[in-house]
DNA sequence: TATTGTTATACTCTATAACTATA
DNA sequence: TATAGTTATAGAGTATAACAATA
């Protein structure tokens, strides 16, 4: 690591490398960003990941239509038929407010249906339509594609460690 | 209760051939939440790791003042003293625009100054201050002690292996 | 002509308070 | 009284286009 001294390709008015409190700022040239630090921290590392991957996700899911937050919600609905809103967001970690216009237009684009719940006069069971599910089974298949690109550079064994140790972080 | 708990929380992909297509539509519960598919997904971890860590960074960081990305910028300059805007929004995959502000912030606070940069007479050189030094060195101390804790879950060596696997998805 | 920093702006995402109807 | 779903709205975060000064 190579914190601590700048390491100037241009130097201009230094006079050492150490750096005297009292002394008038030097103007100092930076030729390459060290960013060591901060890839020593698990949040910084996880949110470049996860935008790095994001990014590509957003490209090959533009034509399904679904962003990450409605593809997760109806990869949930998908797989547990009658799933309440309140369910979806306690599972996905998603505000209640956030997720009524998102199924609005999930259900207007008839991906989904609402129905009554069977005991609970208050909540709704979303299910998905026989277009949702056929829409899914073809997002699901190109989200995992995209992933084994992205984890190109792991090996399989790594791929499944990684999952692993993320979800010690927050589950 | 007397619901048909006609889904299960753990259960196989069943579905396809099971499901009669003109049949009246079942009025399901769910007991159980299933994430499964999701959880296959690194971009889903990553992200739902991620937010998880930045959830409570954002609380012990209150203190100072400092959001992840404000953390972020002040982290670089503090190790990379006259590193410019441009460089800054490389290395932190960060857009122009979104960062003149947030330098603004940081030097109305006295955090950093800006100096002329030594010959490029288009560029400023970003500067920590003795105060924005001192700063840092309380910040990224909490930042490395909430990190840990955050990890609990994982011996020293899980977490460097999950530094290094994240590191290959977007490095 | 290309690049640095900047302004203005729009769009998305996320968060909070309060309401309704049911439990 | 508590919970599910909703409405309205505010705030943070992120995006593009265009400009002036300098390379």
């Amino acid at each position: 690591m190579s914190a601590r001294t700048a390491a100037p390709s241009v130097k201009r008015s230094i006079e050492s490398s150490k750096k005297p409190l009292g002394s008038v700022p030097t103007l100092t040239a930076v030729d390459q960003v060290d960013t060591s630090f901060l890839e020593t921290l698990l949040g910084y590392n996880a949110r470049r990941a996860a935008l790095t991957i994001i990014e590509v996700f957003l490209e090959r899911m533009a034509k399904f239509g679904l962003r990450p937050v409605d593809f997760s919600v109806m990869s949930v609905i998908e797989h547990n038929p009658g799933v309440t809103s309140r369910q979806l967001c306690a599972a996905l970690n998603l505000l209640p407010p956030n997720l009524v216009g998102l199924i609005q237009s999930l259900e207007a684009r008839g991906l989904i249906h609402r129905r009554p719940h069977p005991t609970d006069g208050r909540a709704m069971g979303l299910h998905p339509t026989p277009e949702g599910s056929a829409l899914m089974q073809q997002a699901e298949q190109a989200a995992t594609d995209l992933e084994i690109e992205c984890s190109s550079r792991l090996t399989a064994a790594q791929r499944k460690t990684l999952l692993d140790l993320l979800q010690k972080i927050y589950l």
